[in-house]
DNA sequence: TGTCTCGATGATAAAAATGCATGGAGCAAG
DNA sequence: CTTGCTCCATGCATTTTTATCATCGAGACA
């Protein structure tokens, strides 16, 4: 016996493997793993240069396993759940960890929720505290942990790193477009109801705003509409109620899933940035070093 | 389901764990795994820290496996001996590959012959073809991939690399220092026959520039016999014929097994090294690579 | 024919594994 | 009860491995 260190290819490439022959798409097997397409890409290429020959047959957009990367599919699930059927069952939980994260309220309720059920399932072991709002917290006082502000960045006495670059545009229903007023140009505008925040609002890009910084001036406006909270404003966005502005980050997956649309590519892109905001004393955290590396990654995929 | 990024042990730790386990020894796993007891240490320290248990008893000089640990070790044999055992039937070896080390007589036969076979072992794919020559041979018309050569590394037309620092010292066969004559300090030396290289050899030390540089005078040389051949001048120091000078990396091994000993510490350091020598096209060759991690290894260990 | 999606890949950056050197703890033998 | 072994742990530096980023090309779809 000689260690299964040249019996098997690396291990890391064993569960890549396992992955990307589960969903026979690597994409989708990244997604999962946590990484990135390349990652996975480079991962089953260990494999096969370690096994000498092809696990998947590439080709038309996909990854289909081959015979034989089938049966060694087979096999390496069947040895993985016998390894970790027995660490399940053997495994000590580390205790629960408790993690608080603060955020605004739009940012919370349109990107942050969305996107933690991952964060959950993938670490089940820590229990997300949130605080939404808009007001800006004082982290030590309310023991946040994370917080992801807007701003310039310029915020004394906390480690700050930047997360998102917004980017603003009018966004409204698919429906609004097919079959309202016509809504392709700038100048189409006028003829919409325009979904507004309140300028009570903390920061926010009012319309008029929006406007004299993209055409150069407000032209004019039929009808405008107030909310003094993002999220409501996007849902009116939503049942057609006008044209909203739309907050990329925010909006991506609503726009992704075409519950939204951009009429007009138009855009403006503000200085500031969506930051991650730590205390300066950011001691060893294992947990919140695990929420800021999710939340980064998740970032990148907007 | 959600991969086994999150249910199972990082899977290098589970590789280390089981050649840990298997021996209940972490410098022996760490031999068979090729890398250094440090390393396996850390692997299993990171299989439980994702456990949340110890694997393993330390303690008494040895590691021994908990209970636990034993169930998990039990999985994990049964787990990889499924997907090994799947690999091996589906691997395609690579087409053998032939890689051609040449060094000198003495070298070949003291040091790399006898760590060789831990070399095949590890990696049977690879076919070595040896050439022994007191000689400098021209690596191209040889097709020699890598050669050990001793000298000051300034060797035209290829690349060098410092394998291992020799050290000249007295060795003789334990007998007799036991049962010869006093044999304690250099003075001794005069009642005893000194085995010597024939001058003609390309290089090596002769006693007499031993003694000159470690002593200031040769002395009295009560008998001298010559070799041509430091293998079997070696030779006859292990049956006690008389007094050899040891080169150091060359009977590291024999003095290890107390075949040989030092009956005088004195020791002389010269300049030279042994070299790896490499054609200086080194072009990107898999088994050349794996040879020279493998040697540079050895050769750290001595 | 554009527009998507998917996988591959070169250049780098980030992270992990390893080596090295060293320390402490037990154990065995003088 | 000291000396010398062997064995595991650990801080620090380095090497190796992985992953990312940014692109590309190929096929699918409309």
């Amino acid at each position: 016996m000689s260690g299964y260190r040249s019996k098997l290819p690396p291990p890391n490439s064993i569960i890549a493997f396992e992955a990307a022959g589960r969903f026979q798409n690597f994409t989708q097997a990244a997604r999962e793993l946590n990484v990135t397409q390349a990652a996975v890409s480079r991962q089953i290429r260990n494999l096969e240069d370690f096994l000498g020959f092809s696990a998947f047959e590439r080709g038309n957009g996909r990854a289909q396993l081959t015979p034989e990367g089938k049966r060694l599919f087979e096999a390496v699930v069947i040895g993985l759940e016998h390894i970790a059927g027995t660490v399940h069952g053997l495994r000590r939980r580390p205790k629960k960890t408790y993690l608080t994260v603060a955020s605004t309220i739009s940012f919370a309720s349109l990107w942050l929720i969305p996107r933690i059920a991952n964060f959950r399932h993938e670490f089940p072991d820590i229990d997300l505290r949130f605080i939404s709002s808009d007001a800006e917290l004082d982290l030590d006082a309310d023991a946040i942990d994370v917080a992801i502000r807007y701003g310039n960045g310029a915020w004394p006495g906390v480690l700050v790193v930047p997360l998102l670059k917004p980017e603003i545009f009018p966004v409204c229903s698919p429906s609004l477009v097919k079959d309202g007023p016509r809504l392709q140009a700038l100048p189409d505008l006028s003829a919409h109801t325009l979904l507004d925040r309140d300028e009570a609002g903390t920061f926010g890009v009012s319309w008029k705003t929006w406007l004299t910084r993209v055409r150069g001036d407000t032209g004019h406006i039929r009808r405008r509409v107030l909310f003094n909270n993002y999220d409501l404003l996007i849902r009116a966005a939503i049942e057609g109620q006008g044209v909203a502005l739309g907050w990329s980050p925010l909006v991506n997956e609503l726009l992704k899933q075409k519950i939204l649309v951009r009429p007009i590519v138009s855009t403006m892109k503000p200085k500031d940035f969506y930051y991650l905001v730590l205390p300066k004393d950011a001691s060893m955290n294992k947990s919140r070093d695990t929420f800021l590396k999710w939340i980064r990654r998740a970032a990148a995929l907007h």
